[in-house]
DNA sequence: AATTATTCCTATAGTTTTGGTAGAAAGCAG
DNA sequence: CTGCTTTCTACCAAAACTATAGGAATAATT
């Protein structure tokens, strides 16, 4: 049941983007330097983003990424969505063709009430959110 | 967010057990063909699942495995905790040291809500209510 | 027109996980 | 001692994951 690292690394990311919601576009490599993983490998990930309509390019010198809508009106669903796919922790879930047979299959409901709690939890929670709770966290630094 | 033929077998397998408790042991072979899958690969599984304690062999001809407890006593966290390891989506929820800056990681918060909603639903039922579910699907089908 | 910092595209490759297979040893009822 | 089962150890192929690499496209700025 682990989230690989487009999932994390993805959601991080964007809510980099969050934080500095309005202040001009942020480039790959800074965000990696601040999340200290290979910027090469998050390139990908800002694509797959991007072709998702989460977020827009600006490609040019001094250029980078920005939100494509403000972090209030992005869930974390859909920016797990795009990164991990479904959050369905097995297939038959979405699919039931998936499994041979699903319909006589109790395991089939543990699953789907599984997703449905993880699926709450993204669906409830926006990028500003997690945007102020960062913002939180680095003042109290202070 | 996938979960892996680990606990989905898993499961299944024992919700096998639970739906025949009480009925002398039922050996590998036969829940893999009920379930359509290689008897070899369940066999590690059943393994995992006896060392956790959740299930005792007799291991003998006309022997197999049984639930080491009553179908009641034994929660579905205990299986998937055992198949798949610790619900967490990312390490950095069991363990802070996972990730570099843990401490000031609003991602964190929300992967902890997950594995929080994820667990609550697992927690919350056991292999007997699953083997009734089982039980009651096959009955509809006559 | 050249410079420059960036995205964008395509290809490649190492490592780990997954999902199995194989064969033989060990236990024990009958 | 025979037959059916678990149990142990080892191996393996394919897929997924986690990158890395090199260069082309873009457009503001100089
Ligand atoms: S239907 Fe997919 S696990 Fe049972
Ligand atoms: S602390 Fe692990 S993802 Fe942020």
């Amino acid at each position: 049941m682990k989230m690989s690292t487009k999932g994390r690394y993805g959601v991080r990311a964007m809510v980099h983007l969050a934080v500095h919601y309005g202040q001009g576009p942020l480039p790959v490599r800074k965000i990696a330097e601040k999340m200290d993983v290979s910027a090469k490998y998050l390139d990908h990930l800002m694509t797959a983003l991007r072709m998702a309509g989460l977020i827009r390019s600006i490609r040019k010198a001094h250029g980078g990424y920005i939100l494509a809508r403000s972090p209030k009106e992005i869930r974390l669903s859909e920016v797990v969505k795009v990164l991990e796919g479904s959050v369905a922790p097995v297939d038959c879930v979405d699919d039931a063709g998936a499994c041979h047979q699903a319909d006589f299959c109790t395991a089939r409901d543990l699953w789907q009430r599984m997703q449905k709690a993880m699926n709450n939890v993204l669906e409830s929670t926006t990028l500003d959110e997690m945007a102020q709770g960062q913002k939180m966290k680095w003042n109290n630094l202070i």
